[in-house]
DNA sequence: TTACGTGCAAAGTCTTTGCAACCAT
DNA sequence: ATGGTTGCAAAGACTTTGCACGTAA
């Protein structure tokens, strides 16, 4: 149904504009994107779109359920549709690389969480952080930051 | 060993000063608190101590292991000592409510991201959204969250 | 036509940085 | 004594907000 995000906005009283357009389409294509990086695409293509106008853009589409947000990285939230959302991210600590993982991947954390905490895991907003297949070392003592002193 | 610091401190050539001893003990006694609050608490007990003190202490304590940082809020670092560190946050979407079960409750997941993906899941970095207990519904269509208009 | 949405600029929040005085070692 | 640390204040990065004009419906 990604076509239908016209109908969506729509349906909830809201207009149709170009630039929620561009905004949606930056999301789809970046995949995983900061507002920044999103407000830089949609530039390419219409050069007065405006700043506040991709966070208000990014909050609303949100809000319908077309895009999510995790947070990846310090401070800066990533954006992707929402019809992708059923993944979860795994971030690299030391290469910042993100894999994206199918949500089957993580059914034995859900379920267990569910059984012991009754707690209903939210897979589209989990990301989880440590060290892909190239970084980890052969014995991994699953360490802290490096101190650079 | 959670009365060491001071050694860990000289051992990597720091020094131990009462503002460091201040934000650890902030850190310990608060569990789970932004830099925010350390401060706040910091600043009940010395009135001198600054807010760049107190992010320069919580950067430095993270590179020595000391503590570690999540991010269970919009944007928000929650720090917590890092003995406490392996045990995985449960936020609720809901009521906001963070819940913290120990690392046993994942082994599912680090082991089966560790056989499919070759990923080392860093089990003290990990933050899982969803609903808690007392916040689910009975028949719970994991919604996002509900539009304002 | 109507009022929702946008651009613009200013304000806000959170965090970092430069520098001289200070103090742990 | 000596250089790592701190306080202070200013700068920075990121995000939000007010307002008048533009535009989807």
């Amino acid at each position: 149904m990604p076509q239908e995000w016209d109908d969506t906005l729509r349906a909830s009283g809201y207009r149709v504009t170009p630039q929620r357009q561009l905004v949606l389409e930056a999301v789809s294509r970046l995949e995983h994107a900061t507002p920044e990086e999103i407000y830089a695409d949609v530039r390419q293509t219409a050069r007065g779109v405006n700043v506040s106008t991709v966070y208000r853009t990014l909050e609303l589409l949100e809000q319908l359920g077309l895009v999510a947000h995790s947070h990846l990285f310090h401070g800066a939230p990533i954006y992707h549709l929402a019809t992708q959302a059923q993944h979860v991210h795994l971030v690299c600590h030391r290469c910042g690389q993100v894999t994206e993982v199918d949500r089957a991947a993580v059914l034995p954390l859900v379920t267990a969480l569910e059984e012991a905490e009754g707690f209903q895991t939210d897979v589209g907003h989990l990301t989880i952080f440590g060290l892909c297949a190239g970084c980890r070392p052969a014995a991994p003592p699953l360490g802290q930051v490096s101190a650079t002193a």
